[in-house]
DNA sequence: ATAGTATATGACAGGGTTGTCATTTTTGGC
DNA sequence: GCCAAAAATGACAACCCTGTCATATACTAT
């Protein structure tokens, strides 16, 4: 947690803080993430920025706090917005949401896809810490399950794993080619194939 | 490629360097490594070393040509051993061979693990241009197109790409937990997903 | 044995990183 | 205006890294 002396700046000096902290965290994996790029860009101090945090992992976890904040109010939202959606429905509905929110916030989504590619020890544990996207699909899938409109000899964990996987891919695979309609077409392909197989009955 | 004088050592010692560099590029990515630890664990100065190979590249791009080449012998000869195999089938023995190969070299496969997992300009490339595996996947694939075999409504690289990640992903995952039976199983789950769908028909 | 070549070495320069701390500057209350 | 408390600063120690180079050692062939 960041020291009060960080909470004691006033708004604007936070905010500067905060967005050269996203500036380098969308750049650079955390364990390849530099301070001294952090503070340069924010024009402060290497000794200010350790009266106001204690470390690196102080500072990334309060980047990622305020950002959660926005992420789960845009796409944390997709049960209430769609109660009967399917899984698949649902899925989709999400990675729409995303995508848009990847547009709106690039860098704070980059920051998303290099923590999950981050394998170093503090980030994984941190990822295992807070696996709120994973639940949601597995909650939705176990529905559908119970609806009986997925096989139920299928384990679930595995294809949320199998989708979170994928759609990790799609999302850094194509996000430098910036095309929205391709990458949509290229989800709703993956998840049609998950759906219904690709081999010919 | 490796310095005259590199060549011109004995075998052993030739032998002493390159299972120092296995060494460190199974535990780090390349990006990540340090030819300061390769000396030490090879014994060497860091004199010497810059008198055998330029730089990292170098080490690196003759370790990956020392390994390929076992590698190929392994596991590039499914369409061989099996000519007949449909696409799931020679998936899953290529999968079994790999998953052998991990268990007999378990380091040689973590710096491939480790190749896929970097994103530095130099390992990007460098995987750009020798896409073997992804390759011959697609061949079999579109095989079974001709073949009738497949829905031809598929996107054939699509297939692939999402065959691959999650291959990927299953070695990754799984990787630690040493459990060859259970994550044969898994893959075996994945695959009939891919095949069948997930969907109550 | 000697001369000439090939190889081995570690100190060095120059670059990076983190976290600390004595000192200076700013701020706010009286 | 003054003073104490809070905040800002940059030099510093300590630790990484790479690639070079003058020097020392070993080898080889005459």
């Amino acid at each position: 947690m960041p020291k009060d002396t960080f909470f004691n700046l006033d708004g604007a000096k936070q905010k500067k803080i905060f967005e050269a902290a996203v500036d380098e965290f969308s750049q650079r994996r955390f364990s390849e993430a530099s301070i001294n790029q952090v503070v340069k860009n924010a024009g402060i101090s290497r000794g200010s920025f350790y009266q106001y945090f204690d470390n690196k992992e102080d500072l990334y976890l309060y980047t990622l706090k305020q950002i959660g904040k926005e992420k789960l109010n845009i796409i944390g939202r997709v049960g209430e917005l769609k109660p009967d959606a399917d899984f698949f429905d649902g899925y989709m509905y999400m990675f729409r949401a995303a995508l848009e929110w990847s547009t709106a916030k690039p860098e704070y989504y980059r920051i998303g896809m290099l923590m999950e590619l981050d394998d170093s020890r503090f980030v994984s544990e941190l990822r295992k810490a807070s696996p709120e996207g994973f639940l949601m699909l597995k909650g939705m899938l176990e529905k559908d399950m119970q609806l009986g409109r997925i096989r139920d000899d299928v384990d679930a964990g595995l294809v949320v794993d199998i989708i979170y996987t994928l759609n990790l891919y799609l999302l850094t695979q194509y996000f430098k080619e910036d095309n929205k309609a391709e990458l949509t077409e290229k989800a709703e392909e993956v998840i049609r194939i998950i759906k219904e197989g690709i081999v010919r009955k």
